[in-house]
DNA sequence: TTGACATGATACCATTTAGTATCATACTTA
DNA sequence: TAAGTATGATACTAAATGGTATCATGTCAA
């Protein structure tokens, strides 16, 4: 059993944790910054960002004193390879993922 | 906050209910015949399944003393949708898939 | 109709989880 | 260097979670 897809999954199964999986994504954060997104501790924070780093969609450097903690999208790829195996009941949503590339590309 | 997509976040957080997901994907099955292939026993096997079913992950079907559970493929639509948030990170990861359907439908 | 079978439901238990408060450490800067 | 700032780490609590055991209900079949 893969223990990535499983901490994957696990990081996103809260919805605080998919809410700065999205703001990471638009921009990388300090854990302050990051805590005046929401209504709960630093230290409260501080913990989602591990089970996020745990699951690989994070990644945390050192600045100075500061921690900058960016999204690292290939922490997506266990959670998408798992749900690939379900190709065959979402052609068409898939499909309509693909036109949107597709649009984006030209 | 969409709780579907909760919910099926956090129906697919467990790795013996994605198991489920993946057995039920190949063929449906009734409580005791699902509880045959896990270690566990029919109640908890029964919980998991509530949970799947709070996700819309699976359907359940009375048919005489037993119960037919069927897999609901677009449970997993809310999770599509918020992965597909992440598009520009991952067009080479769909565009791989997206050749996997191609070669499929050939 | 009666026994066997498939499931539902409840009570209980141990562990994990999400949060807080608090203190320690390390870096910045006046 | 000393104060302020950003983070790390630990101990604690309440609630959720994953599991068991047990009993009730409903259906099938002889």
């Amino acid at each position: 059993m893969h223990i990535q897809t499983q901490n994957a999954f696990r990081a996103l199964a809260d919805p605080t944790r998919r809410d700065i999986v999205q703001i990471l994504a638009a921009q990388e954060m300090t854990i302050g910054q990051l805590t005046d997104r929401f209504d709960m501790t630093r230290a409260a924070v501080k913990k989602h960002l591990t089970v996020l780093s745990d699951g690989g969609l994070i990644s945390v450097e050192a600045r100075g004193r500061e921690r900058i903690n960016r999204l690292e999208p290939q922490g997506l790829a266990p959670v998408l390879d798992w749900l690939s195996y379900f190709d065959q009941f979402w052609d068409d949503r898939l499909n309509s993922l693909k036109e949107a590339i597709e649009r984006k590309k030209k």
